[in-house]
DNA sequence: AAGGTATATTGCAATATTACGATGAACAAA
DNA sequence: TTTGTTCATCGTAATATTGCAATATACCTT
């Protein structure tokens, strides 16, 4: 037997598991920094920034649309990506209580483990 | 030819996809959220909570360990998991320049794509 | 139509992940 | 010391991911 018992989780975890996933690639991270630092949509332009060939990209950024974080719509000739800020900010959304100091009912502060390790 | 041209990118953006990547499986999140929800330090307890042969699970909390999302320190004859807020922080940190409507020099206001797709 | 450009898909090899049984190591209890 | 408990590690099988060349598709230009 091998790989995912996705059936076995809640849809929450697994599409959170879902976009995280879809981060966690260097190379999906660059193009995410690059959307949102050019600051608009941009045609093009992907590969030539990317230390990878145009198929691997072009794998890269299906995954990231596959995952909703990012949008492409044809422009002509080229395809115009932007990131999906809704994706993105219903995924920290979710991060939240993860860092919180969530007190409960009891007003019980969380207190850390001892050492760290 | 395989897999990881990670060399090829910023340590921050490895740091981030390696995060990002230790998110990326239903059961991890799974992990983190009952970590979180029960509010302090868990000694045990969590193979029972998952769908998951002990072997599984030992790997997976390896994972989210190696990713500095959570701590364990020996206690006795257990072994007491909590969430390290401080990875988490820096994680959702990270992510907050994905999210914002970031204006630059220009005072450039991003616009959506067109369609969606 | 023919050629050029931009992106996607296919096929394949290399590697990584997921899962689990079996086993090991450390400790507590009898 | 022996037994049971808890967690880690090893070995291995199944599956998924990564990367690329080659090819396909779609559109624009001439």
């Amino acid at each position: 037997m091998g790989a995912s018992k996705s059936e076995q989780f809640t849809e929450e975890q697994n599409t959170l598991a879902q976009i995280a996933k879809a981060l966690g690639h260097p190379a999906r991270i660059a193009i995410m920094q690059f959307l949102v630092k050019s600051n608009k949509c941009i045609c093009g332009d992907i590969v030539s920034k990317l230390p990878l060939a145009q198929a691997t990209v072009s794998q890269h950024l299906r995954e990231l649309k596959d995952a909703g974080l990012i949008k492409g719509n044809i422009e002509g000739n080229a395809i115009c990506y932007c990131v999906n800020r809704d994706t993105l900010s219903r995924y920290v959304q979710a991060l939240q209580p993860f860092l919180g100091a969530h007190f409960d009912d009891a007003g019980f502060v969380p207190k850390n483990c001892g050492t760290t390790q």
